[in-house]
DNA sequence: AGACTGACTGGGA
DNA sequence: GTCCCAGCCAGTC
């Protein structure tokens, strides 16, 4: 199944404080793989039948809710990221600069 | 084996 | 600032 990178990626989520929110690219760099920004995504996708990972607070580098389809319903995400504190419009982060996380920096 | 797609990112116009 | 193109890895047809 291969699926140890996504262990790996599973882990950096869970890592994730709460309140905050990563992008994939940030992941996808602490991994190694620059351009497997999609394979972070890819995860998550199979990351849905792990909902012991907060794959709500991956989002992509501009902070937009682009994954919000993969939960249960396409406001889930965006209720647990308000739940968390995170404010969102039209699908997005609000203040992403704010509660960006950087595994690779505060993760350390 | 070859080609397309996907929760993406970065650089150039 | 926005829009388009190319690159990346893994999975599916």
């Amino acid at each position: 199944m291969k699926e140890n990178k996504f262990e790996i990626i599973y882990e950096v989520v869970k890592l994730i404080p709460r309140g905050r929110a990563t992008s994939y690219g940030a992941i996808a760099e602490y991994l190694g793989t620059k351009g497997g920004a999609r394979l972070v995504g890819w995860a998550m996708n199979a990351l849905m039948k792990n909902h012991e990972v907060p794959a709500h607070r991956v989002v992509n580098r501009n902070g937009v809710l682009s994954g919000k389809n993969a939960f249960a319903t396409p406001t889930t995400m965006q209720e647990l990221l308000e739940s968390e504190g995170i404010e969102i419009f039209d699908d997005k982060i609000v203040n992403f600069k704010e509660v960006f996380w950087s595994p690779s920096k505060e993760l350390l």
